[in-house]
DNA sequence: CATGAATGAGTGTTCATTCAT
DNA sequence: TATGAATGAACACTCATTCAT
């Protein structure tokens, strides 16, 4: 039905990147597993075979992606040198919601859920990324109360990923660059610095 | 099976509630009529006979409620005297997440999804509630291209819905005026200014 | 897509019967739902909204059937007079296997499952029915050991219904007294006393 | 995944004995070949691979089964001696029970059913167990009708295997000479004769 | 106005079966 | 001989919607 697949894993990969793409579109409980397959061209019962769920494909995909996003903004932070950090760290968020918009818009929509289900993955999305951002703002002003920093890195976090997906969809012209220096200036010198 | 309304509409608010309640915990997809009926303590005809559909019913939950916010937004600005207006666009939005966290929540999830449905509705929370922050944007530095204001603004939009929703659900004990204060302390001196 | 039902419950009255007769043929899991709503002439979705699920129904037919079952044969031991109640008992059963062959079937098919799911309905039949017989063998033979006064009962039980099972399948021109007959002559004085 | 058996015919065997055991758990339909696979220690190709199918399988443990069932009861038969033929019956049935309580149960569970699929095993275990016990009846009342001789028969049978079934449930304490002893007390005297 | 029994298309999931290795 | 990844038809169950009352 579909074209052998070449690469071992290859089964594994069509469906995270059908899931994602759609996830991110519908929402999670709007997209059918159906859908997921019939857009990764493989059978229903691979989806199964291969991931015992949907919620465990959902789990999956959230502990993956987290996983290198957090991976790639603790890079650009070590590779900042002697630009202002929280400046490198919005960024480099910018450049992966610019690469991956279909796994911002999963993160964006899903992570402030409070139901049940998944959320322990959604709380280690949360923490695991919040938690660079507070570190960051923490560094920058040794002085704030820890409760302060963490609530000041969420607005840092959330003003870039507004601004980052406000951009895709309205003003896709934009270069990642342009949009940056808009985020940074609408930011405290503090992140600038 | 619930106590007869007295007050004409008392089923049409009860309806709206739950549903508010339940969307914010579940989502859109996730939460269903027979649910939103038990929680509103009426039958699920009435659900239809009220609303005429689910999406319906969501799309008028989803107008109230971002006319609710624009018009405080407006009203805060006009009363912003000599305060900086995205402060007080700011406090404002801040002010709204805490009265009324499952608005919020429900606002949080859906605004970036591009899939169709109630798109129009959405769409119309995006434009309304943006354009007043980018104005603000605008009005405080002329010199502002459009696009990079509309950025802006939902730079700014992002910074308080994402910090104050981190505020309700991890560190609930802060005050408003504390979470504000450091919300503004992350953005720049111009929206200070 | 069925005509108009003209009694209250006939919904449920035709799933019921929809079910006892092809379980009877297919046993439980290899009935489905579907076929189960098509042949009681009503939508799928009835059946959940009658029964809950799939095992809820058979838990309740079995409660059900077990329920008219030991009232019967209580009624035929209450209405023995001077012949032996094991020979009122074992005709009753006879009759009832005669009247009901489907829900005999089920009995016979499900009684000595041992996983769990609906088990408690089955402990419960056999609780209630072998408990009649036991009393039964109890009540005539006062010297007997409880535990083997149980065996007995089930030995009597059993020999009916299989024996009426027989009857049904391969002899089925033999008339109940024939039938009983031969039962009666293959078990002991005691029983015929 | 298994270590390699040393045996021809080892996996062969494996397979049937985890099927038999969680076919009489569960039931033929209840049962999937992943877990007699899993049960079994081999993969699940190596069931298809060994028995085409999983009817096939299961036609196939019936009829060893009651090959072995029924050699036996005509072996006990055989060395009955002077002791009355369907006392030396029934003896074997319920040795039969107690060393093999799967096999008893899953023939207790299929027996009577009357659906097609496997319907000829079927057919066949009913045919030759039940005429060994038919015929000792006529044997030992040859003025019997035959069609009288047979349900005759299938009560005795019926009788022990449902006695054996409550013992190994309930009573699991008795030994297997208690409850003969019991149940040939339930029978008639020609059958102890 | 309000109800809730009934519906049937659609959902997540299971599972017997196949086949390249 | 044996494997296990892949399949797709079939399953139990859900749910938005309708309608007679």
């Amino acid at each position: 039905m579909s074209e052998t697949s070449a690469v071992t894993g290859a089964t594994h990969r069509q469906i995270i990147d059908a899931a994602v793409r759609l996830i991110a579109e519908r929402g999670f409980s709007a997209t059918s597993v159906d859908e997921i397959a019939e857009t990764a061209g493989v059978a229903k019962g691979s989806v199964y075979y291969n991931f015992g769920s949907k919620a465990d494909l959902f789990a999956q995909i959230l502990t993956e992606g987290i996983t290198r996003l957090t991976a790639s903004l603790r890079a650009a932070l070590a590779a900042a040198g002697d630009r202002p950090p929280l400046a490198a760290l919005a960024g480099e968020l910018l450049r992966q919601v610019h690469d991956n918009p279909a796994f911002a818009k999963v993160v964006a929509a899903e992570v402030f859920r409070t139901g049940r289900d998944w959320q322990d993955s959604i709380r280690l999305i949360h923490d695991e990324a919040m938690a660079v951002f507070a570190q960051a703002v923490a560094d920058s002003d040794p002085t704030l109360d820890p409760q302060d920093a963490e609530i000041a890195g969420s607005a840092v976090f959330g003003a870039t990923l507004v601004a980052g997906l406000e951009w895709l969809a309205f003003h896709p012209d934009r270069t990642v660059d342009q949009v940056l220096t808009t985020v940074l200036r609408a930011l405290t010198p503090d992140v600038r610095r």
